[in-house]
DNA sequence: TTGGAATAGTTAAACGTTTAAGTTGTCCCG
DNA sequence: CGGGACAACTTAAACGTTTAACTATTCCAA
């Protein structure tokens, strides 16, 4: 580590190290001359400004916090990659680095969180899956810290969030099945304390009251964001008597999607035939599946993106116009509910 | 932002701040009635030291540097979370961060790299696509900068890494084939320069020869790491003339294995029977495929966990015993070569 | 001529830690 | 009783920047 210093500069150059950092930060007039002479000795020893030393005297970091809940083993986060990526990017674009952290559970999460926070580690958070209730909204906001989340909490509670609208999407995918043809359409739901699962089902719910279908308390299934929980809930339904067996299936992710589809093909069922199915995020591999899943696709990109300029507009103090965003998913209709239904049943 | 510093601990206390910092990072014997007060008074204080501080002082940043190459729009990569939790938690047990930095080509990245090394932004780096040749490399060792890889460079190049033995991992999963009594078997290669796809083809090559079979030139298509390529490379197998048309395919990946799945399957095969296919990687869905699919799994929270603590070696300046290590992959034999073969041709 | 303004540079403080070196004071041994 | 050893703290420098405040010079208008 060479480490060459403003000083080294400023001896270099002949002048004093006020000069140096005036001249490469532009931050006021000098002499052209002299202006000339201190470039030339940067570059010539190589001179970058240490960050750490520039942080502390600006007090901030330059790192915006980003955490996530790691899948478990077998399952996958369709988003996560995506999502970072867009985030750090966008970050860049503003000389923002992203420091990521995954913490397990939500306990560790928050002290993390909260430790973070004390010692001054990065100047602004990213959360995500977040909750009803959610603690670590609670402790930020509370503390004052700056931080953007991508997911709604509580409907009172006023900070910066963008989520996608999970009701509109599914209310879409609903309309979708109906004008395809089903009558008895079943929804994969999340346990009661899922907000993001919440939504969901109301746009189920909608759907079927709008179209006049009354929905079998049997076609609700609760079933939690697994591929053996989809694949369960799936069996369930299918074993209900012929009328009330349903014709169509919207999960609540497209991890368990696959659950219904392998679960639906095991029973004999071909699906997008005798069985229409939607799944939601629009994982990559939902096109490559057999037949292809129809899913809502959520706006990774774009979210991750004014997110950070979100954070960035409230870490400089600028207000933020939009502080609450709720962001359209797109219906991507493929081959598992692309066929016209006329019930046989 | 209360901001407490060391200062307002000692005048709370009554000490100096010197002492304040004895106490509290228990580096040197401090009298106990103070201790116990100097503590006393940063806990009602709820005093942390700042990280920014300390590490101008330490002249360290306590930050683990991590680019990847972002997966193309609708392709997937399933080691990058996986992988990136793996080297987090790893990290954070020993008090690390990781700054995670997508860079999309090889030459932003090398600047990327050069930026950050000069401004100290990190302590250290961990590389990953490391490919033969690699500039970073090249950069990153001619500036003594530490840093551990995942992935070999050139063979004659001193450096930290782990790799997974690819030859080792298809040869195995080559004579598992030989031993299904498969013997027209193709092999979806990448393209040259990719370092990582010679070794595999390697191993395929080491395979077919010590089962005594010749490979047929055609048999070996090359293929980017792409869904598409591995579609109409299959397609391209499947339109050789019988005696020559391969009963099974090993493909670089398991991106390119599920184009495998789908060109069979739309030419009518029955991928377990007509055809064996086999991936590399074990990405969470090959076990939803239909038929599940046959994979090479990598070791990569091992990777990871190993990576992060050979780095942190290196930058303790502890001798790092094993500086190149080859992990092997496990062959997780599924439906889609469960099957034994015997020839109909 | 004088003095206010503009220009061009320097000095030194500050950001919040850690830590080497220094200062007291006490104890104990020869 | 002198003085070395030790214990318990404090002082102040250092990490590498930025920047407010200061100095010195020149210029120009009143």
């Amino acid at each position: 580590m060479p480490s060459v210093t403003i000083r080294d500069v400023a001896r270099e150059a002949g002048v004093s190290t006020a000069t140096v950092s005036y001249v490469l930060n532009g931050s006021r007039r000098v002499g052209d001359e002299t202006r000339e002479r201190v470039r030339q000795a940067a570059l010539r020893l190589g001179y970058r400004a240490n960050i750490t030393a520039r942080n502390l005297q600006a007090s901030e970091t330059r790192l915006i916090g980003y955490s996530w809940r790691p899948s478990p083993a077998e399952q996958f986060n369709p988003i996560v990659d995506k999502f970072l990526q867009s985030i750090a990017e966008a970050a860049a674009r503003h000389d923002y680095r992203i420091l990521a952290f995954p913490s397990v559970d939500v306990h560790q999460e928050l002290s993390a969180y909260e430790e973070m926070m004390l010692i001054g580690q990065v100047d602004g958070f990213i959360l995500t899956n977040t909750n009803f209730d959610d603690e670590r909204v609670l402790a930020l906001v509370s503390n004052h810290f700056p931080f953007v989340s991508f997911g709604r909490a509580n409907p009172d509670w006023d900070f910066l969030w963008i989520d996608v609208d999970g009701t509109a999407g599914i209310l879409e995918a609903t309309r979708h099945l109906v004008a395809q043809g089903h009558r008895r359409i079943a929804f994969l739901a999340w346990p009661e304390k899922s907000q993001t699962g919440h939504y969901r089902l109301q746009g189920y719910l909608n759907g079927m009251e709008e179209a006049g279908l009354t929905v079998d308390s049997e076609w609700v299934q609760l079933a939690g964001n697994f591929y053996e929980e989809g694949y369960a809930a799936t069996q369930r339904l299918l074993a209900l008597p012929p009328g009330h067996r349903p014709s169509a299936v919207i999960a609540s992710s497209d991890l368990m999607a696959l659950g219904v589809l392998n679960a639906a093909w095991n029973a004999g069922l071909e699906v997008g035939q005798d069985l229409a199915v939607i799944g939601f995020d629009d994982a990559p591999i939902a096109r490559y599946m057999r037949p292809a899943l129809t899913s809502l696709a959520q706006p990774v990109n774009r979210i991750g993106e004014q997110l950070v300029s979100m954070l960035i507009d409230e870490l400089n103090g600028q207000p933020v116009e939009e502080r609450q965003v709720l962001m359209q998913p797109t219906l991507v209709v493929r081959a598992s509910s692309a066929t016209r239904y006329s019930d046989r049943s």
